[in-house]
DNA sequence: AATGAAACACTTCTGGT
DNA sequence: ACCAGAAGTGTTTCATT
């Protein structure tokens, strides 16, 4: 496991707040030079603790503000039925996120679409589509308090 | 409300999948000069479609892979009350999203920590030492089957 | 691990269609 | 809205400590 100092860490949480800056600038910050800066960010991404570089988009410039937390319990749990389930779930482009759970349900989804009715229509065409789905029950977001892309490191 | 055509979305697609790649093979993918796709993207910045860039970091690699949805009732509900708490829960880094929902819990917290022990600690220390909190009901991720950033446009 | 300076690549601006 | 090319800026490499 990866260990980090704490320029890494002031280094990773200004990166998961805006990765545009320039090194000069993270460096500035840092006390360090670019070079400096730009070997720190590589080791960070060749570790693996950096995935991946993101553009995130403004829900509710692109129709897509509704947003709905769904919890599915399945019918049947052998490996395959859970299996086809979750490569279902993959392909459908409105649920952004899907977790497999503890509790009453087996599965949470959440989904973004434009408004009710499209939600409406989502879960006739798309969701119940899926086979071995035995209940849903939706969680409707009223507002979005705290949404963060960025871990504390 | 900005209108996009095909090469808008698909340029949308490939920046919330890696903003790191350069104009030149956006434009190469889209048939455009690199030019246009940075006029493209200057307009989608300043109309507000895209917010920030960001850099993401694997969970696992920074000991905070446990991931809790925890339901939280509030005792009282009037507005004073409502943004003290909503005030509270974005101070609290552990939490990474707070959706308040329809149903029979007031809000739905997305919490993470090292593991059990920490999540603990975070109970009893953290989100339990916000005044005006009635009940908790904590759901354990199992397994993230999708989690994606991006948003089909 | 860090640095400054050089080499290189990408982004941004300009002028024109 | 688009393009090609110039100018400006940032990244990456290198020799060195």
């Amino acid at each position: 496991m990866i260990k980090f100092d704490e320029k890494d860490r002031k280094l990773l949480a200004m990166l998961q707040e805006d990765s545009k800056n320039t090194n000069k600038e993270y460096a500035n910050k840092l006390g360090l030079s670019t070079t400096a800066v730009y070997e720190r960010i590589k080791r960070l991404e060749k570790s693996g603790v950096i995935t991946k570089y993101v553009a995130l988009v403004e829900k509710k410039k692109v129709n897509k503000a509704f947003v709905v937390l769904c919890h599915v319990k399945l019918i049947q749990h052998t490996k395959d039925n859970v299996l086809q389930f979750e490569r279902e779930i993959l392909k459908i482009e409105e649920i952004v996120e899907c977790y497999h759970v503890s509790g009453d349900y087996d599965y949470i989804l959440k989904i973004h679409v434009e408004d009710m009715e499209a939600y409406r229509a989502f879960m006739v065409s798309k969701l119940t589509a899926i086979a071995n789905i035995g209940s849903t029950q939706s969680t409707f977001i009223i507002n979005e308090v705290k949404h963060t892309t960025a871990i504390d490191v």
